[in-house]
DNA sequence: ATCTAACATATGTGATACCATTTGTGAACT
DNA sequence: AGTTCACAAATGGTATCACATATGTTAGAT
């Protein structure tokens, strides 16, 4: 067989001058952070290079990113691979979640205006849309987007990052628990977080941040792992 | 001129089978994270690579690695640097530093054993040696050491990459802050961390565990920023 | 002397070639 | 049929080369 496991790595809008890495390192990254790429599969560098029409250099350079964000991993076989989810690392990973995003949130409301607010109403408002249609990349996308324009809102924010890469490695996951927890997607705590920021609140904002994400991804993702299915 | 500004990159012990890539990787990280490289300071692939006795390819993965890790900046001439510190950034740095050690103290004080408190111990009278002798680079070292290892008895543990993010990107003006800074180094909680431990007490733990960054890097760090000397 | 234009140098980016190691396959043997 | 060994294919790692862009320098004009 040539290549590695085939895997969907959707496309994504090119800048002009953006380099090849660069496009490589942000479709890889997207499909990961959507669950586009399951747990366990393969990489090959060759195989990366002929699904995106480059050469292995710069999807080497990727790699490389994304290993350092712990969202590829780097067996000693020096093979390359989507990690695997226990329960162990999932707790981790949520825990330090909400520690994060508690953190960001509560660092973000001082520079909290009405503008925002406004901006973040209509992204949650488009994720109700999203919900019907249950297109479920598109939510994971709008959902994402709305925590980061708020934790973002501060101008010398330098939590993302790390969030970012914790996104990363939760993506894969759950997409597996989206495919066996129906009622996943019908929770989120976007209104209460709205009214925690339009009154300036932060103990609310924090409360709200967390249960967001508690209620959501936590709790279906210790179903999977525990019962095997929910 | 030929390359960049010239920079100090100690070597690193390597290993047998270690890649170049990896070396090269690594040596830059710690070079980076016990401020060998001073904040501005011009980086070029091709000099890295002369530097190291290496081909740019390389190189290019490692500095990339690096970037992920926000470690080192690209501009967009694509010319790559080690980020300025600014007075807020700084500030936001010490707050998730605080924010994501406190959260790995706590989740690992349930794993801690008497045999890893002792190890904790004799590196915490190392560092004292060290302390003595005025060496600075090797207090920077055994300290980052003591938290890390701390931190690691947590089995799952998923915090430490963002741990030394935080640390790679105050490690440059750590070093301008303990050369202004005289008492810099007089200042560390271990002793009280150490208590905590023993004790099994999670509430102390935590306390300690801010007051050891806030009393030393944050306070002196910021007399630098705004007095512009201590 | 200062500014500008042309040239030379340096640099980032990416493809290709070569090597060492690993993985996969199939034939020979028990 | 199962095991083992040898050979073929694939893969990761790095150096080198070619190209486009950015930077630095020098010569000429005002």
């Amino acid at each position: 067989m040539t290549g590695s496991t085939i895997v969907n790595i959707p496309e994504l809008p090119a800048d002009e001058d953006t380099t090849g890495q660069e496009s490589v390192y942000a479709r890889l990254r997207h499909a990961i952070m959507i669950g586009t790429i399951e747990p366990g599969t393969n990489l090959t560098m060759r195989g990366l290079a002929d699904a995106m029409g480059l050469s292995p250099t710069p999807v080497r350079e990727a790699v490389r990113r994304l290993n350092s964000e712990n969202a590829i991993e780097i067996l000693p076989n020096r093979r390359m691979a989507i990690p695997e989810m226990t329960l162990g690392r999932f707790e981790e990973l949520v825990a330090l979640r909400v520690t994060l995003e508690v953190h960001a949130a509560e660092r973000a409301l001082p520079y909290i205006s009405d503008i925002v607010i406004e901006k973040l109403q209509m992204l949650d408002d488009r994720m109700d849309e999203a919900l019907r249609d249950e297109n479920l990349d598109k939510l994971t996308v709008l959902n994402q987007r709305f925590h980061r324009m708020l934790y973002c809102v501060n101008p010398n924010q330098v939590s993302i990052p790390a969030i970012e890469s914790v996104w990363l490695q939760l993506g894969p996951f759950q997409r597996q628990v989206v495919k066996r927890v129906k009622e996943f997607y019908k929770i989120d705590r976007h209104k209460e977080i709205l009214s925690a920021l339009q009154a300036r609140d932060v103990a609310a904002l924090m409360i709200a941040t967390e249960s967001d994400i508690r209620e959501g991804i936590s709790r279906s993702g210790r179903r999977v792992l525990t019962d095997g299915i929910g």
